[in-house]
DNA sequence: CAGTGGTCTAGACCACAAA
DNA sequence: TTGTGGTCTAGACCACTGA
């Protein structure tokens, strides 16, 4: 008995819902039902359920039934989208290029906003995103270099997060801030776009578990092009 | 027997936590103990620290314990906040004033988002939103008549939310996009911005628990005055 | 009303951790 | 080995929903 029966319930009823056995906003059978059919107590039935329900693919409706809960893919998508998954969602490929990667001295706004001292050296990677070859978004990411020096340029442009992690640090809380601005020449030659239309600003801190920031993001989107989506 | 039993143990056991009965770190008496305490079967107790886990309130360590878990503040703030939240987070003073509203035909692009049939009418809602007496955002808000026919002007145009719950519906998913804009001269004169100048764009789609769309809102934030805040 | 999910019991055996 | 959490049973009564 590899797992548990209530995962294997939970497999199976997931499995079903996908095959349109149980379709969105069906009713599934009933517990005492469900239980007989997969030969279980109740009580492991429910447990069953439970975990589905805390996933949003089942919802259970009090003296009434359990039901197939609506949607499916936005489920996950709680809380804000990444650039690769909206460009994603719209059925385009999203690629990045590296145009700028230099070690220096903080400025005065990124000595802020990570929390280190005059001297302390960072690193800054710059990079434009494309959705499908057309560019969307001009962004500047500024580390702490002493937390990277031992890390290759490679892992660093490619994989942070993961790369970060495999060497023992804990991702902790992200703040992002957004609003607007109007595209100078610098933004409308690096995005071809055009001077005057709006853009979408995007800053983000990215601390580790024990609160120290770690990394810190400006970017810039054109709007024409791209939006943020939210659910909840 | 108002409370459920789980539910009772849960309260008292936080409440434990927060006079420091049991500390951060500490391992707390095994289940079997907590329920001849509790005076309740064993998997009465598990539900309690059950809930408790998923609050990360507690961790459990199979073949070891259940311990007190770290942090307890951060949880509140996930997700976007409101612009109630963020100005009154800057101690600023929000406000708001209505400068239209209006029932007649929807536009098309409210038909879209609201699924509704070009013959119903809808309620449309024109907004000015203010921190400390400084033009913030202009805000539309469209709903379909017949859900609030039978509610005030004055709800519907205070606390909505509130009213639609308080007459049985109950609000479901909600839906936001951001992007950014330019101002033209209609902004500029309810905003009191200059034309040419960025606004943040933002788009809200609130569902009832049904699924079915009752809110359209569009609103247009002027970016020097505002920017929206995310955390997880 | 019958059917549903919500709660609860008093046991049981298991796998894992720590001594 | 002892104690822990993880799983599971075969019942029970309750409150709620919907016909």
């Amino acid at each position: 008995m590899e797992e548990p029966m209530y995962i294997r319930i939970h497999n199976q009823i997931k499995r079903d819902i996908e095959k349109h056995v149980y379709k969105v906003g069906d009713r599934i059978p009933a517990e005492r039902q469900l239980a007989v059919k997969f030969g279980v107590s109740r009580m492991t039935l429910r447990q069953a359920i439970k975990t589905l329900e805390d996933e949003g693919i089942l919802e259970r409706r009090l003296g009434s039934g359990t039901y197939v809960a609506s949607q499916k893919v936005q489920e996950k998508m709680s809380g804000i989208m990444s650039f690769t998954e909206i460009t994603e969602a719209n059925g385009q490929t999203p690629s990045s290029k590296l145009i700028t990667y230099q070690i220096g001295k903080p400025s005065l706004s990124e000595k802020e906003r990570l929390g280190i001292k005059p001297d302390d050296e960072v690193l800054r990677m710059e990079r434009i995103r494309f959705a499908d070859d057309t560019p969307i978004c001009h962004e500047v990411v500024t580390i702490p270099y002493k937390l990277v020096e031992n890390i290759s340029k490679d892992d660093i442009s490619t994989h942070l997060y993961e790369t970060l992690e495999k060497n023992g640090y804990q991702i902790g809380r992200v703040t992002e801030h957004i609003s607007a601005a109007v595209c100078n020449e610098n933004d409308a030659r690096l995005l071809k776009a055009k001077k005057g239309e709006a853009l979408i600003t995007r800053r983000q801190v990215t601390e580790l578990s024990d609160g120290k920031p770690f990394e810190y993001t400006r970017a810039r989107y054109v709007a024409e092009r791209f939006e943020f989506t939210f659910s909840k």
